[in-house]
DNA sequence: CGAACTGGATTGTAATTTCCAACTGAGTAG
DNA sequence: CTACTCAGTTGGAAATTACAATCCAGTTCG
């Protein structure tokens, strides 16, 4: 047997799925309202091929929903599905980790406003304990 | 001028930095307790020298740092800065949304324990509010 | 009417990255 | 002396990506 010893994991098989350079920045424009593919592959700068694939795939594993708007000519437009939009927490993780370790020289950061009226600010918690999460407040059940 | 329009972001900037199939899963590992190259090797499944290439880039980027533990010979082990500990909230969120969205025929292996004693399943809530946030409770700002 | 333009791709080719296996070097164990 | 380990490096094939050009079915402009 070969390939003995790799770690099965939910993390590995959330990266096989959105794990590529522009998923994820699909992902992000849809969320922010973008549904049109030449304004997705504008604003996140991804090569058409590359975009129409990894939306494929995402249509595949049932994150993206494709929508035909207009019959005559064939026009389509791109839906997060429950599923889909259920990645927010990774969008806005990863948003606020770049926020805070990496210099913003240049250009506004995606800023999500919630519900309460406050800009969002992710917090990880606990749920059993709902305290925020640190590094050094957990350890490994192997 | 040419790329007109590619938003910039910090999500675009975190990607930039982990989002290479390798590199989250070596940090995962990382946090893990796995510190030896060839371990990690064999728990991601990595090429040797993707991984290399993946280790130096983190190294560079101040979320990893290399530590000779003996001179002869020459042995080395990888471990998180604070700023690479600081992805916990990444990785909980990518495994968490793999748990609930991609069957785990084979359980979910990666388990954290809290401090307050809980199995660690991460919720993301608003700073401000503290109300779990989902994706129909916010809206953009461009 | 014809010309240019738009949205949504597909295709072809070149560049890049990834994968894999083999090898290296400095030891250590038997 | 031989085998084995760790921590990589190297070389070449295979796969993926980028980028530009093309296509098609309308729509709008003049």
């Amino acid at each position: 047997m070969q390939n003995a010893g790799v770690r099965q994991c939910s993390i590995a098989r959330t990266l096989d799925v959105v794990g590529e350079k522009w998923s994820l920045l699909a992902v992000r424009e849809l969320m922010l309202g973008t549904h049109r593919f030449d304004e997705i592959v504008r604003y996140t700068g991804a090569p058409r091929d590359i975009l129409t694939a990894r939306l494929r795939k995402l249509e595949e594993h049932g994150l993206v929903e494709r929508r035909q708007y207009s019959e005559r000519p064939p026009r389509f437009e791109y839906h997060l599905t429950p599923s889909g939009k259920s990645l927010l927490p990774i969008i806005t993780t990863l948003r606020d980790w770049g926020d805070e370790h990496l210099a913003g020289d240049d250009g506004p950061p995606v800023v999500f406003r919630h519900s309460c009226g406050a800009d969002l600010k992710a917090e990880v918690t606990c749920a059993a304990c709902h305290q925020p999460v640190r590094a050094q407040d957990m350890s490994v059940i192997s």
